[in-house]
DNA sequence: GGTTGACTTCGAGCGCGCTCGAAGGCGCAG
DNA sequence: CTGCGCCTTCGAGCGCGCTCGAAGTCAACC
């Protein structure tokens, strides 16, 4: 049955698209809900349960959480059940700042889309002189 | 005629939603593309002009350029006409990036909603079980 | 047995973007 | 003349998030 125990440290990095560094580092910070396993020498065994738990950090970093925020989610996590509300808290609280966000950006890329219409219209030769 | 010369770095830090410290940073980091003069007695006068670029300054830092970057613009912008192209280049891939991350951070907000369902389902009871 | 190579821990270092504090100058109110 | 307050320059410091390197361990291969 093709199910292993578990990846290495360098196939779990190359995976996810960051450095073993990083995710010896995100161990070390708190922000794995359990660590992954060693195997018989010491070495850590990441499970397809890990991987996925890593994505999930990854987009709340990508989304601007800081580490403290996820490391903070990750123990309520970690705490197991009867604290639902405050991760839902945490969760509402950062999904309102994305949201505001992503409106900020698009805003900002409005903004930024105009004055290259600016650039080309004038590279063209300034139409609409008055 | 309400037009005065300009005013002060702290009435511009307020104005601008950052602190004078930053302001001077700014400059100094060489993102202004002319700087703004001084009074009699040294002091920096911003006009209108100036806030405006700033304004710009700060949707470009906002939207992920680096500080090298927006130098990078306002080195193109300061030396003078003829180097439009160079300007569009630099505003363009800029504009690619911000559109990307802006789909990128869609989809993690997504996924930060789906998350935030599945608890929000299973704190009313767990419906829909099979 | 010896060498290789991927792993381990640990602490130091770095790049970015501010942020702050010290020391001093100028102009005005009392 | 004496504060007072806002400005000036300068360089140092900080918080964040990695990122790196040194030194050591262990399994496997020649």
């Amino acid at each position: 049955m093709g199910m292993g125990m578990g990846i290495g440290v360098a196939d779990a990095a190359e995976r996810l698209g960051v450095s073993p560094h990083t995710l010896r580092y995100y161990e070390s910070a708190g922000l794995l809900v359990d660590p992954p396993g060693r195997d018989e020498s010491g070495r850590r065994c990441y499970t397809d349960a890990h991987l996925r738990w890593i994505v999930m950090v990854q987009r709340l970093r990508a989304t601007g959480m800081p580490v403290r925020g996820v490391r903070a989610y990750a123990d309520l996590c970690r705490a197991g059940a009867g604290n639902e509300d405050a991760r839902l808290t945490l969760l509402h609280a950062h999904r309102d700042q994305v949201r505001a966000q992503l409106a900020e950006v698009a805003d900002h890329l409005a903004a930024i889309e105009a004055k290259i219409a600016v650039y080309e219209g004038s590279t063209v030769g300034a139409s609409v002189p008055a």
